[in-house]
Order: C-alpha cells, then sequence, then structure tokens
DNA sequence: CAGGATCCTAGTCGATACTG
DNA sequence: CAGTATCGACTAGGATCCTG
C-alpha cells in the first residue's frame, strides 16, 4: 500500500502547488459564471446593487451578494454605502477591475472567432460515435 | 405568486441565453483546472496517456480520461491509437488547440503582473473585517 | 497500457423566509 | 433597499475495482 500513499502525497503537495499557482488563481475567479457577468455590468460605470440584479436576472441575490463580497475581497470593485433611508450601495469597478477587463476581451475574441469550429469538431465527433457506439 | 413564476420564466431565458454565448462556452471549457493543466502539458508537443497523467500528478484517471476526452470533442486535441502490444495512446494539440495558447498566456501574464495587488486587497479586507465583526 | 463502471462524499447553487 | 440565514437538491470530482 505504500505505493497509494506515495501517490496520495505527490497529489496533495501538486494541489498545493497549484492553489499557489496565479494563473489558477485568477483562473477560479475569471472563470466564475456570475463574476464575467458583474464584471461586464459594472463596466460602463458604477450601479446600484437593484441595477445590477437587474442586469442580470438569472442571478438569484444570494450568488449575486457572495459575487460581489468575493470581488470586493479581491479589490476588484468597491463598495459605497450611503446612509440614506432607504440605503443605497453602490458598486463601481476598481482601477485593478478594470485591468481585467482586455483579458475578458481576449477571451471572448477568441470565442467569436473559433467557436464555429468547436461547434463542427463536436458535431463531427458526436456523429462518429454515433457510428461506433 | 405570479411574480415568482415569471422570475423563473426570465432566470430560464437568461442562462438560455448564457448558455449560448460564444464567451460562457470558452470560459465553461478554459476554466476548468484540468483542462489549461492538459493544454499546457500539450503545449511543447505530443504525449502518451502515461505521459500526460505523470505530468499532472494531481489528476485522477478518471479527471484526466474525462478531460482529454472532451478536448477531443472540441478538436483541441487528436488522440491517435497505435494498435501495438501493449496499445499506445498518443495526444497532441491540434492547430485550433495551439491557437488558444496566447489566450492562456494573456491570462497567465495578467495574473502574475496583479496577483500581489489582489493578494494586499484581501489582506486588508481580511483585516477590515476582524475589526468590525 | 489505457481506460470503463461504480460508489460515495463534499461542496455548490437556488429557493425561501426573515431583518435593519 | 440591501442584504443575512437556513435548508434541500444536485453534481463534480476522487477512490476503487475491473477489462481489452
Amino acid at each position: 500500500m505504500r505505493a497509494a500513499e506515495r501517490r496520495e502525497q505527490d497529489r496533495r503537495e501538486y494541489n498545493a502547488f497549484l492553489s499557489e499557482c496565479p494563473g489558477h488563481e485568477l483562473l477560479a475567479t475569471l472563470s466564475d459564471k456570475w463574476v464575467t457577468l458583474v464584471l461586464s455590468a459594472l463596466a460602463d460605470g458604477p450601479l446600484r446593487y437593484r441595477d445590477v440584479s437587474r442586469t442580470i436576472p438569472g442571478a438569484s441575490q444570494k450568488m449575486l451578494t457572495q459575487t460581489l463580497r468575493k470581488l470586493e475581497r479581491d479589490g476588484l470593485v468597491t463598495r459605497t454605502v450611503t446612509p440614506s433611508v432607504p440605503v443605497r450601495v453602490d458598486y463601481e469597478l476598481t482601477a485593478l477591475g478594470q485591468s481585467l477587463l482586455p483579458v475578458q476581451r481576449a477571451i471572448k475574441s477568441w470565442a467569436e472567432t473559433h467557436i464555429e469550429q468547436v461547434h463542427l469538431a463536436r458535431k463531427t465527433y458526436d456523429h462518429a460515435m454515433a457510428d461506433a457506439p
């Protein structure tokens, strides 16, 4: 059973290494469905909580809050509370957050120019699989 | 209860719209932890199954196979079976797969230049939260 | 060697209800 | 208005065993 232990050890070390890898940290946040949506919702300027949720009808308010908190924690957006009645909370991209937009655009750009090839490949693949199951 | 139904309807429509959005399709695959690792493992040239798994010790063979199949289906890698005894299977990036590497590099690049700011922001945020819980 | 088939758990997400 | 708290459904991913 030493081999199994050894493999598990390797796996742990590797995963530890990965969680320290900047690229994967970024991907972890960037890949979040709601993160990308919130980011692009705020791209045009600051929004109140309610307006963000209207811009992204698919998000439950739990996910929305969770996402906004995460982004705030990472320094990508600022949260400004105006203690009126009722309270008003505005969210705005920081400079750091804005610097992420070009990266998003790069991804979107690749997607738009290559997605058809991917779809075609899938069709071909699925068809081939249907012939030889 | 009509309001709830309406919201659910909106959510469904929105999610349907999202799943058709090229950007999110790409992000769905690109953000997969194992996808990025396999992609960069194959960046330097074709590899056999065993070698991929050695390059990425953290991946269970289930995840590895699953990921490779997904990439093959999307036309990002080719799978070549050599029917010797024992069999030999090579995986190689397609042109489409290689065209994805610059995007990965862009992400990695942003991560490396900005990750410290993110870490700093987190530290500050967590510290502020500790003061006012 | 390269995987297929299963079982199982830990975390994710949505819906709902309540608060300052 | 802008959340917080809680619960249950769901599922991705890991461990394990087995095959051509």
